[in-house]
DNA sequence: AAAATCGATAGGAGATTCCTATTCTGTATC
DNA sequence: GATACAGAATAGGAATCTCCTATCGATTTT
């Protein structure tokens, strides 16, 4: 007991409704006049509905009839569109792409990326959702992003991951702090400090907390931020001191005239690597690429003199 | 060389976006695991495009198989209605029912009639299209209506007609005429009258001239008006008499009080048949029918004094 | 290492779909 | 009024699809 009808019975009953005829409208499915009436009337059957109105002359539907050929209209239409799309979403940039993104990047590499995707690729929208590192992974893996920026390694036989960039981490620290006067910081200076981080979901925790291993700092764990802004104020109040990446110092400190002071490591012996996760199954490894290769060139274009290419 | 998926395909795509598991959604479109991933694989052939990402644990979709996805779902809603509404549509009276109507009877008789079948029918939509009787009838031939109301007799072996009732016609004549000094008419007055007409399209101009014809009265050819409102006003201006129905008159004269006089004829020797038409081969004889009752009912209630039931 | 999971593949049975040939029904034509 | 004609329905058989069971191959879990 089959439900419902064949899309190419609507196709016949749409061709009938056109032609007004069986035979031509046999003709113009390239079947043969009694194959359409047949399926004509298994769709009548199945509908237990008279379609059309067979006379001499003028072949004419019921107002049934019209009813399903308007609907039958609207499936055809996206019938075509499945037809007409489907290869180009999967080999042209097109159609929507969710892209996952640390809150620790996304903001602050994200806008000039997304304007360039929309120039060179108007059939692209991008959905971006910005999470936690780690909870990212997840949200990868359980297929809820396409890929992922974050910051690498990301580890996992079911991923894959492509190197963008180095971005060279910052150290804030209140303006009032002794090491302001350094214009230039090594990593031997940090023994003593107390270490300000964000929450142990994020990949920039585990780097910070391994560094105060390293170097003898101390790594406060009685607050820890869940964005760089909460960690910026935290360090304007004298609470402690921080790590932050290049591009977010770039956008949300240097810009404005804020409280704090940063100052960088020398030779970027402190820094970070950003990369753009996948699925390894995934098959659309190359449009991807291809979006690698854009943010790539923002990062080279925009950010050639703050970043480690 | 088949061009289009089968709906069947999409509803398994839909299955497999919903399931997330071959072997699940296999269940739940009642067929085994191997018959979906074939009919999976098909359809990717199809549209060259890879929709799922096979892998373990979560099977996601592709960019564009949620494309796709997305495109299906809303050919099943069509589908869904298609396959509910069908049914309804043939036998209750519903869906989109096309109404030729005579300009002579429809906008005198028909509102009341709309207004109650909306009442009763609230899923139907009537779509009224006036025009001349012999205008209307190659249009109902042609397929252009379900049913007609209009003056009977409908020529034709192709159509069938229904009797509604009887609508006497009146003499309309100048406020100074003579006749007005009489409350009831015979045939016999007509003589040697000068009689206004429609053009030759309309039934009700064949009827006056036939009655011009067999009573000496003078039928004038070089005005024929193209609606009875046009006919009044020639009256009114003096250039002759004419015939109007008895539902024109109750809705159009008597209720405004305008500069003509109208007079009925005697035991309603002068009158004409209104009825519904429509093609034998039409398959809602039935729905048409309960149309009829509902117009019968309309004249009984609203009419009885007026009409000839 | 063995068992289990999950999707892909192979081969054959059963339905559908379509074709040609023919029938049926109602018109036009002589 | 018999005959041809048009147009759709029906019959029967061939080709194609769809689905099933059985099995494989890859990967994970125990």
């Amino acid at each position: 007991m089959n439900t419902f009808p064949t899309y190419r019975q609507l196709r016949y009953l749409v061709a009938v409704d056109e032609a007004r005829h069986f035979g031509r409208a046999a003709d113009r499915c390239g079947i043969s006049q009694p194959s359409l009436s047949l399926q004509i009337g298994n769709l009548e059957d199945l509908l237990q509905t008279r379609l059309v109105e067979r006379g001499r002359g003028a072949v004419t539907l019921t107002p049934a009839g019209r009813e399903v050929v308007e609907r039958a209209r609207r499936i055809g239409e996206e019938m075509q569109a499945i037809v007409d799309r489907a290869p180009l979403v999967s080999r042209e940039l097109q159609g929507t792409l969710r892209l996952g993104t640390t809150t620790t990047i996304g903001p602050y590499l994200l806008p000039l990326v997304v304007e360039r995707l929309h120039r060179a690729h108007p059939g692209l929208r991008l959905y971006v959702r910005e999470a936690a590192p780690k909870v990212l992974r997840q949200e990868l893996l359980d297929g809820q992003h396409d890929l992922t920026l974050t910051q690498l390694p990301e580890t996992g036989r079911d991923l894959r991951e492509h190197r963008l960039f180095r971005e060279p981490l910052m150290l804030a620290l209140p303006e009032a702090h002794e090491l302001t006067a350094r214009e230039m910081l090594s990593v031997d200076d940090l023994a003593g400090l107390r270490v300000l981080s964000l929450g142990p979901a994020y990949a920039l925790h585990d780097q910070i907390a391994a560094i105060c291993r390293e170097h003898q700092a101390e790594l406060l764990r009685d607050y820890e931020g869940t964005s760089l802004d909460a960690l910026r104020q935290m360090v304007g109040m004298g609470m402690g001191v921080t790590f932050l990446p290049r591009l977010y110092v770039l956008s949300e400190v240097e810009r404005r005239a804020l409280t704090i002071a940063t100052r960088p490591f020398r030779s970027g012996a402190v820094s970070r690597t950003i990369g753009l996760v996948w699925r390894r199954n995934s098959p659309n490894a190359e449009p991807f690429q291809r979006i690698a290769e854009i943010i790539r060139a923002v990062a080279r274009e925009e950010f050639a003199p703050h970043l480690q290419l």
